[in-house]
DNA sequence: TCTATAAATCGTTATAAAGGAATATATAGA
DNA sequence: TCTATATATTCCTTTATAACGATTTATAGA
């Protein structure tokens, strides 16, 4: 039961469901890309990355400075429970909003991207 | 989103993960059934009742002065999230000790089940 | 209509979760 | 090995949620 628990309150927070949608439709996305679209600090992404992750929601791997994150489809489970979110998102507004500021972040490097975060306070908006 | 994530954030407490997963295997349960399994205080289970309502989970129909609580069926995506979290659950041992204790309360009229809870502080355990 | 009572609501306290800033860790590249 | 830096971790503050007792509401039955 536990288990079960910490799956759906893995996606139950709004900034965390919003990642999990965001890798609906892009098979992998790294953390400076993340935390772009979600625009909060790099520490809180990474937080709930590593939470997502511990639950069984997300893999990782590492290629190069970076770490790319994804759905975890290899558990039968998941990827029923994904089919569920695709379909109950429907046309999400929020999730519109973040799919379109990730078609701009994607043309981005990511060397560019940790540097913006790095210089500017993460998120200067507006 | 927000209405998928409230779905998602009423079945990722504890208790009322139970209350779901109790309703996965009796069509319907009253309050005061659900109060005595959970052994909590009946404000407590009603909010997080309430809050299964609201959220679309759960529906209730009164009937004389009980209010028996089901799954919500009728909401095709309802339907399939039960389907999932029926299979995540597996054996899981407070879902077996529930139903258990379910089986004994089940056999207690409701207003010997109500008097009980209205004189003993709710939950004597131990 | 009046009484009894099942469940909901309110007010408070305790616990847990979220967010950011600063620091630590690990790795790429020189 | 040394430096730069992407991500993780720690610590602290703020906000959100859970639990309970007391009270209110709504309704069944007299």
């Amino acid at each position: 039961m536990d288990k079960t628990r910490l799956i759906l309150k893995s996606i139950s927070d709004k900034n965390r469901l919003r990642i999990f949608s965001a890798l609906l439709f892009h098979d992998e996305l790294c953390a400076c890309q993340i935390t772009e679209f979600l625009k909060v600090a790099g520490a809180t992404a990474s937080r709930h990355l590593s939470l997502m992750v511990s639950a069984g929601v997300l893999k990782n791997r590492k290629q190069g400075r970076w770490i790319y994150f994804r759905l975890n489809k290899e558990d039968d489970s998941m990827k029923q429970l994904s089919i569920w979110v695709r379909q109950n998102l429907g046309g999400s507004s929020q999730v519109k909003k973040d799919l379109n500021a990730l078609k701009e972040i994607l043309l981005i490097p990511c060397e560019e991207l940790s540097q913006r975060q790095r210089e500017s306070g993460f998120c200067s908006e507006t």
